[in-house]
DNA sequence: AGATGGCTACTGGTCTGACCAGTAACTGTC
DNA sequence: GACAGTTACTGGTCAGACCAGTAGCCATCT
């Protein structure tokens, strides 16, 4: 039927390793920082060659838990959740076609705008300042071209979305954003300047900057929503355009 | 100055492999159901040691990309994209970095607001016969506890998200749910039957249908968010509770 | 005493060669 | 032509070896 092996089928002895550091990140007992034992250590815990003690490592690594580094005498370091390996799970994702750009839109709208709105209700002074750095960078990358604008322009949805505080929402909307932004290269080699939408954008994170200074939850979602409608709607077929319209133009003051 | 190693400091042999396969997938040159070479043989086409291409399909394999049985002589298999490596890595991410259950509520809520917004869109006939079929089945399961009400208003929720057509959320909404009801089985062992409670949450379902089938967007994503936050606000201390009701009454017809 | 520079014992990364259980396909038989 | 047994391979695992690189120790120099 599936084309899958069914899972009691073969239990293999990497996968022992790899549950058993799993279960040990999640129940806390192995907290970010800290450190496994060396590979040949492991070996004798566990009772297998190094090798398999090494695929366990290459799966555990691949999904983001630890990093290791030749030499280092103190064993793998478990790291603390990052956007990476989601982001490439998504890029590949999209890439064989599980989905389009509209979705990966339509993502990435519903992650920013709720974590705007968070932004606006648990944000502190220092997360203002640091939104009004990014603001001051979009206008000085402004003349050096589109490249420059996006990264800048992409920074600002970053500290928007740390100053959310929802680590989950942080870090998947980053990596969604990283797919996007992989996706549409590849698609645009180098998208004209567009001075009136850089103006735009602008003048757009200047007011989200002002709803989640004033703490307006509302105001700050829509604004995410419309803001980012109006950034890549162009670059949406026009028949997917709708879906992504209704999205965005939910919350509207003014569509009630 | 960042905790994780820069990239082109040290390029891993079977890094090599792992990159010339993605290529070669995304690429489209290896199709779904393609076989890779045995690994004797990408030993000798990649002039490296058996256990390096190991390493490598172990990585390749966490990702979805292939699958390999033993004894097989046609080699690793080609696999299609799935989104069950996608759904661990944020069944992992919500269970280390979910600060607390509100955050996986709020998150929950973005994910199945935006859901019920799409599934008003595009959601074929067939889906609202599936969706008819879990409503009533809510109304059975009711006098059987409270336990097995749960289960049928997760379907509920579960064949709304496929209906939305957008795998990434489907999936990670998926994953999420999950989560919270883990997190809550943990927290309340056997929380009482509240007959009133059902009764509200299978009216409002019934309401959640009637959205979808009329293609209502904004309204199906309204009531997802209030019925969302009807049926857990219960469950998050009264401080914290703010929050979530800012995101629950985005959108509301009478909150303008 | 405190900073400095080498040394050493270990690490992870890789390779080789071996064994096992399991599978696909070929074989000869009926 | 259908079938069961054989065979030559496969992936999974282990053991032992080598290398380049690092952390931490220690003797040295200031």
């Amino acid at each position: 039927m599936s084309q899958l092996p069914r899972s009691p089928a073969k239990p293999r002895a990497f996968e022992a390793i790899v549950s058993h550091v799993e279960t040990r990140v999640l129940s806390g007992e192995l907290k970010v920082g800290d450190r496994l034992p060396g590979e040949r250590e492991l070996v004798t815990q566990f009772q297998v060659g190094r090798s398999t003690v090494r695929e366990a490592m290459r799966v555990l690594e691949s999904n983001g838990l630890i990093a290791s580094r030749p030499g280092d005498p103190r064993g793998a370091l478990v790291l603390s959740p990052s956007p990476a390996p989601l982001g490439k799970l998504i890029t590949h994702l999209t890439h064989t076609s599980a989905s389009s750009l509209v979705d990966l839109l339509i993502y990435r709208m519903t992650l920013e705008s709720s974590a705007n709105s968070l932004a606006a209700i648990r944000r502190s002074d220092a997360d203002l300042v640091q939104l009004e750095r990014t603001i001051t960078l979009m206008g000085t990358a402004r003349p050096q071209g589109q490249a420059a604008f996006s990264r800048a322009d992409l920074d600002f949805h970053e500290v928007v979305a740390k100053a959310s505080g929802h680590t989950l929402l942080h870090i998947s909307a980053a990596a969604v954003r990283q797919s996007i932004e992989q996706l549409i290269a590849r698609t645009i080699e180098e998208s004209s300047d567009d001075e009136a939408l850089m103006a735009r954008t602008i003048e757009h994170h200047q007011k989200v900057f002002n709803a989640i200074r004033d703490r307006d939850a509302h105001l700050a979602e829509h604004l995410a929503r419309s803001s980012l409608f109006e950034y890549y709607a162009h670059l949406v077929p026009a028949d997917q355009r709708d879906a992504l319209a209704a999205l965005a133009s939910f919350g509207s003051p003014d569509s009630v």
